[in-house]
DNA sequence: GATTTAGTGTAACCTATGTTACGTACCGTT
DNA sequence: AACGGTACGTAACATAGGTTACACTAAATC
């Protein structure tokens, strides 16, 4: 079973004033929903007025477009905080559909609530501007997978993050993929030496 | 020639204290600088340090992978953040290359003194937010149309937000696509009624 | 008016990836 | 040991887009 994160324990909260955001959160309105394994958290293009907090459990971030090809953007794990970049957007809406990959608790605290929060304490504004900033760097970066690279320049780059690929099936709907595609192109890197397949699965040489 | 606009009209400032304002931005170490049509401003990975704001002119951001491979991300004009998600990122490095379309100005600010000014004035924190926020909007809606989106799709979104394609050499270079294929992807759908050819070019019927 | 130049359409061919289908290996059940 | 299910590799074919080459047009230059 995947730990309970307490909120003070949010990298979103470090360095703050313990008491000061201890009478916060007390105070303000907030709530926390379950999910199970499976459910659909949010979907994409539904609005986003909350500030969540991916508490326990993990999930998964899936884009559609309209004929029904899907790509996973990330797997997130708690604790970690989900869309922050969309919670003050001109637009806010989900730009992905959240699904539970285990079961998941979150906590919500309204938008508003959470501005007046970063206005009283400076460390919690910083953490969000980064946590928002890191965020785009990884949305850049996976601009940059799908406009520019092909599939085993994007494997190279899956197994730099990943270890091992030892379910082919799996990378292949995460990468968006089919996955007779990617079993081949990984026999042929295997061919080129650019991998290696072990009892574990393929891995970097 | 395109206008200069002054720092306290940037939207970043608006409904912001104008004396308090006044008074930072006279006082704060800031800087002006210029380029020629043509200059590189900044290359892609190379570090950022500064609130940059395009004052006059306009630039396109670019990214390119190690095989040389480029896509137009979008063209920025005045007045305009220049990449503010990546300010107060983990790993502060530009993704993209900025290379001016125009004489440009640009005012940079230190980072420290603009975190300063926003703690200073919550009007420029909200902006700021909701700006840093947009621009992530727009970068998970480019990452759709690379990951999910085929050509003709993807024709049909540029002319929703450009009207007509009129150079055909120069909207394959901006979408990162061959001419012949643009050119060839064109002309199957006017055949199939998806646009019309007028003499001013290629348009949404 | 002749010539050059830049942009264009298009054809032929190439490559990467998707689609479908099938045989095989492994694993758990009985 | 027989069976069924699941993941896997792979072959044959389909499709999208890239590459090269060439001919055509219109504007620019002489």
């Amino acid at each position: 079973m995947s730990r309970l994160y307490d909120i003070m324990e949010f990298p979103l909260f470090s360095g703050a004033d313990k008491d000061i955001l201890n009478n916060f959160l007390l105070n303000a309105p907030h709530k926390i929903s379950s999910f199970r394994k499976g459910d659909i958290v949010v979907m994409q293009d539904s609005p986003c007025r909350s500030l969540m907090l991916l508490c326990q459990g993990s999930l998964s971030a899936r884009m559609t477009n309209s004929e029904g090809k899907e790509v996973t953007i990330e797997i997130l794990h708690a604790p970690e905080i989900l869309a922050p970049a969309f919670l003050y957007a001109s637009e806010n809406k989900f730009p992905v559909t959240l699904q539970a990959e285990e079961d998941i608790k979150i906590w919500s605290l309204s938008k508003d609530e959470f501005l007046r929060m970063m206005e009283t304490d400076i460390r919690v504004l910083r953490n969000f501007l980064r946590n928002i900033s890191d965020r785009s760097l990884f949305l850049s970066r996976k601009l940059n997978e799908f406009a520019l690279q092909s599939l085993s320049t994007r494997i190279i780059g899956y197994l730099k993050r990943n270890e091992v690929i030892n379910n082919v099936q799996d990378v292949a709907f995460i990468m968006g993929v089919a996955r007779p595609s990617l079993s081949r192109t990984l026999s042929s890197m295997v061919d080129q030496g650019l991998l290696q397949k072990t009892s574990d699965g393929y891995v970097l040489p």
